[in-house]
DNA sequence: GTCTATAAATAGATAGAC
DNA sequence: GTCTATCTATTTATAGAC
């Protein structure tokens, strides 16, 4: 699926602020890690299309195209590579959100990323994780990169959300760790899935219908 | 959980209109038909708990107290047993949606339900199922029981949004579908859960900040 | 219809050669 | 590190006695 104007850029070499410092590679460990982008790559598509427990490690396997004890020399568990996966696109959020103007309005700001993350679900690059899953939550759990990650990602909406709030141009009576967590479930909202298959909608309209219900409400202002 | 207010009736023995037609039953046949409504609400209770995947039939053999084999006996598969959940939630929707005061505004009536399936929900007895699963989704749609609500209660609810829609009660730009979805979306928005898990606030407080973000969105008014 | 016992299939993970 | 082949555990589903 071709993305415009919402495409969501991809700052593989980007290091956002607060994660795991780079080292110096040689050209074997570049091949390594070339080779696990690639892993970890497939494994998100294969998140965003069928879920965590429907995806298997032999589909990771077959569409790396390696055997699957290879994988295993990579990621020692079918969790640890939906982890990767999670930490792989919590650093693009975190770039993301880095690249939002500082001069825009809060409101505004929260709207980009919004944006963003349905850009990122309609052109099927957003992992879905079941909520009750207990081992996977232990791995992410354990895992800073994808924790600080958040922390930081969740620290600079909660900013805009307060600062908005403060400004009046969202509604102050709501807790901001409510419009936190909404931000947070527009990103994986079904509604976008509905409407795509629906196809009588483009990526963009269905964006701005979601975000339109979203911020404005359904009823009409 | 106690449900005070919000608490939706469960009723168990009216047949909403469109289902199969209720038969005299002997006394055997009542038996029978009391055995497979516990076992269907065991498996509501599970499927709000751990979802479709992580449920496993021995574990609701075990909470029905029957063995494994006899629970095949009332229902032949897995996905048979997560249908008749949905079927028994969807006649639930169904007698709520019917009970809604013919006289109130078409907005107020469609808040009504929205609120009747969040209380589902934060009361654990709203059924996640996974929205890729083949094999489940195959059996639903072959589930007329399920299929009639389903579509009468869209009807019913879509009438109300164009009701709405035309005395711009709720905003006309929508496309009427679109609104649909948002309300289903709702039902098990996980922002219900996350408010849950964080204990600031009760069940009723929970339902009022989400309508009010769901109805009003998060920008002031 | 209910039970115990078991089949059959799937999927996560590993052994060991190269 | 990659491969083939295998192990092990889990889980859906069934056979057959009562």
């Amino acid at each position: 699926m071709p993305q415009t104007q919402l495409s969501p850029p991809t700052p593989q070499s980007a290091t956002p602020p607060g994660t795991s410092a780079p080292v110096r590679l040689s050209f074997r460990e570049q091949m390594l890690q070339a080779r696990e982008d690639a892993i970890v790559q497939t494994v998100n598509r294969l998140l965003a299309e069928k879920g965590f427990d429907a995806m298997t490690v032999d589909e990771v396997a077959a569409a790396v195209g390696i055997a699957k004890a290879s994988l295993y020399k990579h990621f020692p568990s079918k969790e640890a590579l939906a982890s990767a996966a999670m930490v792989r696109v919590m650093r693009q959020a975190q770039a993301f959100v880095h690249t939002v103007p500082e001069g825009l309005a809060p409101l505004d700001k929260l709207k980009m990323v919004a944006r963003w993350t349905m850009a990122l679900q309609l052109s099927g690059e957003m992992p879905s994780l079941p909520s009750h899953n207990s081992s996977l939550r232990a791995t992410l759990m354990d895992t800073p990169d994808y924790l600080n990650g958040l922390m930081d990602v969740s620290d600079t909406l909660g900013g805009w959300i307060e600062a908005a709030q403060a400004t009046g141009s969202i509604n102050p009576q709501l807790p901001p760790i409510a419009v936190l967590y909404t931000m947070y479930a527009r990103a994986c909202d079904p509604v976008l899935e509905f409407l795509q298959l629906g196809g009588q909608h483009s990526h963009d309209e269905i964006v701005e219908l979601v975000i339109s219900s979203c911020f404005d409400g359904l009823t009409a202002r």
